[in-house]
DNA sequence: TCGTGACGTTACAGACCGGTAACACCCTAG
DNA sequence: CTAGGGTGTTACCGGTCTGTAACGTCACGA
């Protein structure tokens, strides 16, 4: 029945894993909704009978993207399971390596900078979905014990999304370099002085 | 012989005000040529009589708000002459009011989010000056007698660029606001490590 | 007085954008 | 066989964008 092309997926699946793929490497303003359909194999009408403008599409690349990292976490709990001291530690590593590889920072955090205008139907996706991030975070350190787990978590937060952008300006070779360094760091330093 | 007034300074000066303004409250893509001059209350000529081209605009722009920074580096020279470490807690200060007062990030970083064609001939300029912040705040941090001066201004460094992204994602009350209090621990933390 | 350069005005080119209308097609369910 | 829904194609609308051409205006200095 499925033959694994991706030609064969769907045009709304084709249509919403292109566009995130475009977005992101390209930026949402950087990118038509002519070059979507042409790279996803399909055209204008197809897209607008599955999503009601770009702005709507931006929305569901969004959330489809945050779905995606969701998939992650999942993974941190099935490979160190209820050891939530090394999932910490795994979320630094997994961190570190999308800033070796990936090059483009956040999707979310680069589409808050793109679309400014602050009554944005996009904004209030991106801070939903941006705050439930942080709360599995929050929830991760204080499940591993730490004393300050929000403090940790606002700090590791900010050190990776500052990292993402750091990479968008001056490359991997710049103060994102010592992520690692700084991010276990302050884990061992919150773990001082933490009191269960 | 000047009349004090925003409207009598030359027309370039109008221009590269303005489009330092709006590109930081819009973004540069989300602002126009025809918007800037008419804010400016000049013309589209009179612009690429000064400026070749649009890119040109925003190089100019990138490099009169980094001079606008360094003119803030020398007010902490003033304030605290001699006195390396109360330079940076004043860095730390001015920051964190930023963080309050602005809303929009860094607008070299914002550029480098918005302009992401690798070969875009502002990414260099942004490379630059991001270079140039760097080692300010490495110098000032060494100076002050810190151990590892770069690992602290790397890390400061990351923090506040992170803290300007997760303003425009969720705002002022997010992770951002606990800035200070990050950063002053971790000056605290590297001068307990400090080897002079 | 004259002319020179900076500035303003209008119009336009050429491209791209988001979004829609009308119609043809094909596969599948009944 | 047939009807209908999902899809593809073409053409188009109105708007916006960067950038340029041609011409008019005005102040200032030799």
């Amino acid at each position: 029945m499925e033959d694994g092309t991706v030609e064969r997926a769907r045009p709304r699946d084709r249509i919403l894993e292109t566009a995130q793929d475009m977005f992101h490497k390209h930026g949402i303003k950087g990118v038509g909704i002519d070059a979507i359909t042409e790279a996803a194999g399909t055209n204008k009408m197809t897209l607008y009978r599955h999503f009601d403008s770009k702005d709507d599409l931006i929305i569901q690349c969004l959330r489809a993207t945050a779905c995606k990292a969701g998939a992650m976490w999942e993974k941190f709990e099935t490979e160190h399971p209820g050891d939530k001291l090394a999932q910490l530690h795994a979320w630094v590593r997994v961190a570190a390596d999308m800033l070796r590889a990936d090059g483009r920072g956040c999707d979310m955090a680069n589409a808050a900078v793109e679309l400014s205008e602050t009554d944005h139907p996009a904004r209030r996706v991106i801070k939903e979905l941006k705050e439930a991030q942080r709360d599995r975070l929050v929830t991760l350190c204080r499940d591993a014990g730490i004393g300050q787990a929000e403090l940790l978590a606002d700090t590791l937060s900010l050190l990776l999304e500052g990292a993402r952008v750091s990479v968008q300006s001056v490359g991997t070779e710049g103060p994102s370099a010592q992520f690692v360094r700084m991010a276990e760091g302050l884990i061992v330093s919150f773990r001082g002085t933490a009191a269960g």
